[in-house]
DNA sequence: CGGCTTGTTGAAGGTGAATTCAACAAGCGC
DNA sequence: GCGCTTGTTGAATTCACCTTCAACAAGCCG
């Protein structure tokens, strides 16, 4: 029998087992016995925290972006070198490897925004938000004379984002020459020519 | 009852049908008797031509990416401009709206990718052709004096392919500022400063 | 301690989908 | 027109999953 829980730290672990299952059998595949499984619980425990399974996996998911983009910021926050930011921001857009499970997690969502209004809006605000968060990091490096940008930072900060999600989905995909580094050298290259900047730090 | 049809004929109403039904259910989420009712069949006939339906799903799909990719190249096949071609190469990778069909089956898979090395394949293989597209279009324009590549066509191609990637996801998502239009743009913004050419037709 | 709330189980019931198959309709070759 | 193959149906069966619920264990608070 799994030893009783309070409210709070079952619904963490069940969000964590929930993500967990979605990894293995996707957001419509997955089953409530999957994720009871998971958590080590019966489907009736599961039931008890969450009535209705699919409220589970939206807070799962959102869960997992929230993760992702707080982890991107996190590693962001001890920087100061604009350069740094850029590059460090560039990294942690993409998988480690082919079994992220934050990113694997972000590529499942992209299918179901296609029919499912309120992943669509979740994927799309996670989307802008990074489009800010290279926008300002372009911009203080502008102002900072580190950069020079040929167009404006909107135009810039969506294609960076556009090219990290897109790499994310080959690298999860195993294609056998793409994998994290030269994903990486891929968007620098382009990150380079649109900041003038060779990217390298000034030690 | 629905009228009887040749073996290649039915196969060929399943796999639209398999489509159909995929886009409103998902690749994960699709039952035998939505696909069956898309075919105004009952699921014994569907099980008939199909026995298993996870061998129609993948039949539907691949047809789905050829479709995407043979409509590209015949696109391609009437232009002799460089520039002609490599703008109208960008904006057949995009989706004509949110329902574009065949964009909307593509990144239905993009998650299933993560788990299926079949689909992994499948997608890698679409990515890979796809760049060799954009590197005929760029080295043939650069051979003819209309580009000035400012990298090696494997890093553009591969960079061009994952923001129409990208961008596809955001337009089926339904992101309400970034449409189609706006979409290509920001695709021809990297490839004028990767070509050094302003893109424009000379008539 | 003793009663109450909270979390969990295990079994039972209901539901719906996949699967199987006997029957039958529609053409085609002869 | 006859018989055979091919395609399709509809009903019966089976199976898997969800759902419900009575029972019970574990703390907490009086």
């Amino acid at each position: 029998m799994a030893t009783r829980k309070t409210r709070t730290e079952r619904r963490a672990d069940l969000i964590e087992a929930a993500q967990r299952a979605m990894l293995q059998h996707g957001p419509d595949g997955v089953l409530l016995n999957q994720v009871a499984e998971q958590a080590g619980l019966t489907s009736g425990a599961v039931l008890y925290h969450y009535p209705d399974l699919s409220d589970l996996l939206l807070e799962a998911n959102q869960a997992g972006m929230e993760r992702f983009y707080s982890a991107r910021m996190r590693r962001l926050a001890g920087l100061t070198d604009p350069v740094e930011k850029l590059v460090m921001t560039i990294r942690s857009g993409l998988p480690v490897d082919a079994d992220d499970a934050d990113v694997r997690l972000l590529c499942e969502l992209g299918g179901l925004a296609g029919r499912n209004r309120v992943y669509a809006a979740l994927l799309t605000s996670l989307f802008d938000r990074q489009v800010s968060m290279y926008q300002t990091i372009l911009e203080t490096g502008s102002a900072q004379g580190a950069f020079a940008l040929t167009a404006d930072s909107l135009t810039l900060g969506r294609n960076l984002v556009a090219l990290e999600d897109a790499y994310g989905y080959r690298i999860v995909a195993r294609h056998p020459t793409l994998r994290t580094d030269e994903a990486a050298e891929l968007i620098l290259s382009y990150a380079r020519q649109v900041t003038g900047s060779s990217l390298r730090v000034t030690a």
